[in-house]
RNA sequence: GGGGGCGUAGUUCAGUUGGUUAGAACGCCGGCCUGUCACGCCGGAGGUCGCGGGUUCGAGUCCCGUCGCUCCCGCCA
């Protein structure tokens, strides 16, 4: 007797006649004294099992101790159910297995949660994992993402790259995330830093003739967890030589619209519209907007000059958010709340109830202002005044909040470029400039000069892949000359001596043939929670972390022993008799 | 480091203005039941109301602290 003939979801009318082994889990035990029914189940769905006492007296026995989630083994003759009893709701509702043979293969203890309960306790779900992947959902969310994964692979697989294996244990990458250290036996005292992510070894890469690079890579980032970052992660890595922008993105938009294709949903529109940074953050407060609806931000700073009311006088920026809807007094304060979540010290207003302006600024407003500001009846008009940046982030958080609040989003799926970021930015701790994304990141085409002369204006070749609001990755042309890579260390204040302490083998690889390349990293994890329309990607990875950053499974991290510390020559700040 | 939310039975939740013995459903245990499919019926066990302190005649409920989870800001080249 084999272990099992067909999987738990296979029997139809076809099967009829039919003697079969089925192996699974029992899902269900309807025990009606004499028969009993058991709904046996593993991935693929369920078969109801009968066992009659008068058929099979000793499987009749072994039914009674059945109870949720034990392995059982069952052998019989598949049957066409009688038209009465028949389960429409059920894939394999036609027929069921008549039972001659039943084994316990596995028993369970009660369960610490029901399978099929909602909104069960993450950290209960994650403590027993094992058990919360038998649901459905996280079936579904395993198996969608490794053929988001598989197609990923023939996509990449058909356009010419190349898997490349990079090393994990690297050194440091300053300035980065922070990194994980992992100390060296052999070497007491010394330390890899797990890689943030591929990035310089698939620029070496290129510089060594390997064109297309690819790899599924997992990165290490000692960040704070949220709903979209774990401490390790996975992402699509790629880079190609002798490209310019466009090739780049049309390799990702390829790989979306395969991956879309391969779980049999429609694709979206390729080339994906294109939006400058400036733009961005302008109209909607980010550089990640959601453009699934509108309610742009608009810009008001040059009518509120010299305004009578003294909030906008005084501030660098002034711009204004129109929401096609009236708000009360309790739901202005409770945005008010809201926009001082986001840094605001308040909301200034404009309520057009019917022929009614309800404000408390409006006395202040001159008919230029209020020119400017108008709007429908039945509209709301909320300000964000302050310094540029303080401005679009209340802004912008107001209108990802109200998008979702008034459900403004259409249900199409939007992915778009956001492109021409800056360079440099201040560094606001030191006062230096220092880069946005990273520093191989190449300025745009006659932009090199501003790198060393006007760093603030200088634009980079830098883009990012933004679906429904969630960064998907980013990517850049590099810079493929040393002069121009020392010029970005020097501008980032490094010295000669510095930037050849820690890329001196980046700097020598860049001055023996470097080809134009650039390349693009997307995350998994974060595209298959959209893909699975789930809310956070620990439900897409079997085995996550909870934002302390624990495994309430292992429970990881733990304590070291003193020896395996000693031997590492590692001695702790607050050594504590455990 | 900062802000918001949550924490009551194994699970999901209810618990009024602070008031007698903290409830329900599911699960679990025992019994009955030969066509159920979320089977049904009868009975039962199960609680440090996250933890500590305080106010009070009396605290699940109010206050303070703390821990855990979660969302966000900072951070994430």
């Amino acid at each position: 007797m084999s272990w099992r003939d067909v999987m738990c979801g296979d029997p139809r009318p076809e099967h009829v006649g039919q003697t079969l082994t089925l192996g699974g889990w029992a899902d269900t035990r309807r025990d009606h004294g004499g028969l009993v029914f058991v709904d046996l189940r593993d991935h693929t769905g369920v078969t109801q099992l009968v066992i009659n006492p008068e058929r099979a007296p000793a499987a009749a026995e072994v039914a009674k101790e059945i109870r949720n989630e034990f392995v059982l083994r069952a052998r019989g003759d598949v049957v066409a159910r009688a038209p009465e009893t028949v389960n429409v709701a059920m894939p394999t509702g036609e027929v069921e297995l008549q039972v001659a043979e039943l084994e316990i293969v596995s028993r369970s203890t009660p369960l610490p949660f029901q399978l099929d309960e909602e909104g069960v306790d993450e950290t209960l779900r994650l403590r027993y994992r094992w058990l919360d992947l038998r649901t459905p959902r996280m079936q579904r969310n395993m198996r969608l993402s490794h053929s988001v994964i598989s197609s990923i692979r023939r996509t990449m697989d058909g356009l010419g790259f190349i898997d490349v294996w990079t090393p994990s244990m690297t050194r440091g990458t300053p300035e980065g995330a922070r990194d994980f250290l992992v100390p060296v036996r052999l070497q007491p005292g010394r330390f890899f830093a797990l890689a943030q992510s591929p990035q310089i070894f698939k620029q070496l890469c290129m510089i060594g003739g390997l064109d297309r690079y690819y790899q599924i890579a997992t990165c290490w980032r000692d960040e704070d967890l949220r709903a979209d970052r774990q401490f390790e992660f996975r992402q699509l890595d790629l880079e190609l030589a002798f490209v310019e922008r466009e090739d780049v993105l049309a390799v990702l938009e390829q790989v979306v619209v395969d991956a879309f294709a391969a779980l049999g949903r429609d694709a979206p529109a390729r080339p994906f519209p294109r939006l400058t940074y400036g733009d961005a953050l302008l109209r909607y407060g980010t550089d990640k907007p959601d453009l699934r609806f509108g309610l742009e931000i608009q810009d008001a700073t040059q009518v509120t000059r010299g305004s009578e009311f003294g909030v906008f006088a005084g501030a660098d920026t002034v711009r204004f958010l129109t929401v096609p809807r009236v708000f009360s007094r309790a739901e202005l304060q409770r945005l008010e709340e809201i926009a001082k979540e986001w840094g605001a010290k308040g909301l200034a207003y404009l309520v057009y109830d019917g022929d009614e302006v309800r404000s408390p600024i409006a006395k202040f407003l001159s008919e230029a202002e209020l020119d400017v500001f108008r709007a429908e009846p039945g509209s709301t008009v909320l300000f964000g005044a302050g310094d540029e940046g303080a401005v679009a982030r209340v802004l912008g958080g107001m209108r990802i909040h109200l998008g979702r609040e008034l459900e403004l989003a259409s249900d199409e799926e939007l992915f778009h470029w956001v492109v021409d970021f800056p360079l440099f930015e201040i560094d606001d701790e030191t006062g230096n400039w220092t880069f946005l994304h990273h520093p191989f990141t190449a300025p745009i085409p006659g932009h090199e000069d501003r790198v060393a002369g006007d760093p603030g204006n200088a634009l980079s070749q830098h883009y990012d892949l933004i679906w429904n609001g969630w960064e998907l990755g980013s990517g850049s042309i590099r810079i493929h000359s040393a002069e121009t890579q020392q010029d970005v260390f020097r501008t980032m204040g490094m010295s000669d001596e510095e930037a050849r302490g820690k890329f001196a083998f980046l700097l020598d690889a860049l001055a023996m043939g470097a080809p134009p390349h650039g390349g693009f990293a997307m995350g998994i994890e974060r595209f298959v929670a959209l893909m699975a329309d789930e809310p956070n990607i620990r439900q897409v990875v079997a085995f996550p972390k909870v934002s302390s950053g624990s495994d309430p499974l292992t429970g990881a991290p733990a304590p070291a022993g003193t020896a395996q510390l000693h031997e590492l020559g590692i001695r702790l700040l607050d050594e504590e008799p455990a």
